[in-house]
DNA sequence: CTCATTGTATACCGAACGGTATAAACTGTC
DNA sequence: GACAGTTTATACCGTTCGGTATACAATGAG
């Protein structure tokens, strides 16, 4: 592993545990076995390694839930899928994902919003897309796409918070009928 | 209001705004209209304001809560009352919400998250002392009362967290078929 | 009036912050 | 072996951070 990428997963490690603002450069450098000048090389500043950080971790599960998320003419199948995506991706990248989390629920108005903010735009428009889609399925949803989506998002982050604190091992494993019964529980609470 | 009672007030909107950390204590001694002097005498430190704002605010939200989880030999009765005060809690004071909401979830080893942690245990505490005493109604949980009261816990903070990115208004209104829909969504969730 | 307590302001501290100027090693190419 | 581009280290910058020593008003009690 060359030292751009060590450095990638050393601010990964420290902002997942003690979060970004709370964290300096000095010590991100050090714990990578780099100098300062050498993070400043390959990364213009802190909010720059952050954004980069996130663009490199989020951009492989934004594809895979891209694909996930196209409308196969029903609704449970698609949010099953899209939920299997995110289950996926939580298993193989649990300290990501919680960061995610954080950044996620964080200050509207703190760099570390800003910096989630394309990440959480592109998860909603896939999810809303979604939703679009069904409208046919589902009927008239009065606008309320924006809101479902979100609700959504919420109840499978939830879910993955929910294991991350309840199970002994580090991963986090989401069986299919597991999925089945969340998107269920979802979906019943929309049609009633 | 007195100067003690307007840092804390000032405290609450930039660290809702911007989060704990980003925000040091000169600005909030100046947006407070003191100096910084005044700040230490009434708080010994940055954390300890930040404790303090925690505990002023959480313990009437705690004291309504612990009224409301007192079991009256009907789970979703009780679930609703506890549903209800959070929700009026998160009506009267949404800054202070959304600010717990985002340290609920911020990195493990943190100072915000060690500042929250005595009120994330009490929550928690009430919550599971509802399922504990619903074991009759249930049957057995089978030591699942845990699992039962995070998810519920999560569940009315998303529900909150989509109310206040959704409403235009400052404040968060739920009805009381909202809170009964939420409810009875949840424990189907559970029952099945 | 005196005196202790509460409350506020001026001015300052050392440390850590994010960030950089400069230059020396490396690396492969010709 | 000279050269260009990449990668690293030394040493430093100005700024802001959380926190404080000191002193001066205000206040009510005796």
């Amino acid at each position: 592993m060359d030292n751009r990428e060590r450095i990638l997963e050393t601010a990964l490690e420290l902002f997942y545990a003690r979060g970004y603002d709370a964290v300096g450069v000095q010590e991100i450098a050090e714990k990578s076995g780099v100098t300062k000048p050498t993070l400043y090389y390959y990364f213009k500043s802190k909010y720059g390694l952050l954004e980069e950080l996130l663009r490199s971790r989020g951009e492989p599960f934004l594809e895979a839930l891209h694909q996930a998320c196209v409308y196969r003419g029903d609704l449970k199948d698609t949010l099953c899928a899209a939920a299997r995506t995110v289950a996926d991706f939580a298993w193989k990248e649990p300290k990501f994902s919680i960061l995610f989390v954080a950044q996620y629920y964080s200050a509207r108005e703190s760099e570390v919003y800003q910096a989630v903010r394309p990440l959480v735009v592109r998860l909603q428009k896939e999810i809303e897309g979604v939703f679009d889609a069904a409208a046919d399925d589902l009927g008239n949803m009065h606008g309320r796409q924006r809101q479902f989506s979100l609700g959504f998002i919420g109840l499978v982050i939830l879910y993955l918070i929910m294991k991350h604190e309840t199970e002994e091992t580090e991963g986090i494993a989401v069986s299919e009928q597991e999925i089945e019964a969340l998107v269920h529980q979802f979906m019943h609470g929309i049609y009633s």
